[in-house]
DNA sequence: GGGCAATTTGCTTACGCATACTTTTGTATC
DNA sequence: GATACAAAAGTATGCGTAAGCAAATTGCCC
């Protein structure tokens, strides 16, 4: 009995970790070929545009994403850098310790076509029967 | 509607990720400390005991852990190199282009203690409410 | 000035892609 | 059949990238 409930637990667990690779893999490249944009990078632009004033630190950011600080400090780097002016860092003006990244006009076109891309990347794969089936199976083991 | 709809699912996806996210973290964490394994390798070893004979071939390690071909063969390199006897690579009789991967029993005495935490973790983890009313909620709102 | 907070930077690590390498397999020719 | 040779299969390796940790940097606050 425990055996068995273990075992499952590890093999929901596993299910779940391969739902979740899979549909970032196939957000990861679907967003590079379209928009030549990371994953990582999307979800900044998300995140950014659900602020009020489009704007957040880095410290906001790293945690909303889930990254550390030194990574999303790079990741922003690299994409006010190479961005094409999406977005925009600069000081923060009460505690010039900190870094705002604000979302641009350009930025908020950006999100807005990739937007398209990921919801409908997203809506396939939830969509998909096993997917379905798997998560409903993991929660009526989890509540059991 | 739709719109609404939209942002259901992309908040769904999110919460997924995060939940997978910090599990995994977690796991990668306490494993590290208590048995100075990475998730990826605990997940080798674990598959290795499920297989017959406990071997496989690194092209099937790679699929299930679902790493890249490369990661995959390099994984298993330093594992074999530091991991102090808990797995041996050796060359496929049949077939002496592929690289057969086995658990030695120093490995399966290592993932059995390795297996008690990571459950314990596992459980744990899925075990808090607010993972529980989450995924329900992915669920419930995936199906209409 | 000392301690704390936000970010940056140096360093190491693990990953993926493309390529090289070795062995197997398939095919054409004799 | 036997031989040669091209294509494919299974791994390894060179290279670049993004990640985390720890230490350094800069600014805030008492």
């Amino acid at each position: 009995m425990e055996l068995n409930q273990n075992r499952q637990l590890i093999t929901n667990w596993l299910t779940l970790s391969n739902i979740q690779m899979n549909i970032s893999n196939e957000l990861e490249c679907v967003l590079q070929q379209h928009h030549q944009l990371a994953l990582n990078e999307f979800y900044v632009l998300l995140y950014l545009s659900q602020a009020p004033e489009k704007k957040l630190k880095l410290q906001q950011l790293q945690n909303m994403v889930g990254l550390s600080q030194s990574a999303m400090s790079r990741l922003v780097s690299r994409f006010e850098a190479k961005g094409c002016g999406t977005l925009r860092r600069h000081i923060c003006g009460d505690d010039r310790r900190a870094i705002y990244t604000s979302l641009t006009e350009e930025g908020e076109e950006k999100l807005k076509k990739a937007f398209v891309t990921f919801n409908e990347t997203l809506k396939k794969a939830f969509s998909k029967e096993l997917v379905q089936e798997e998560l409903e199976r993991i929660i009526h083991q989890i509540n059991e």
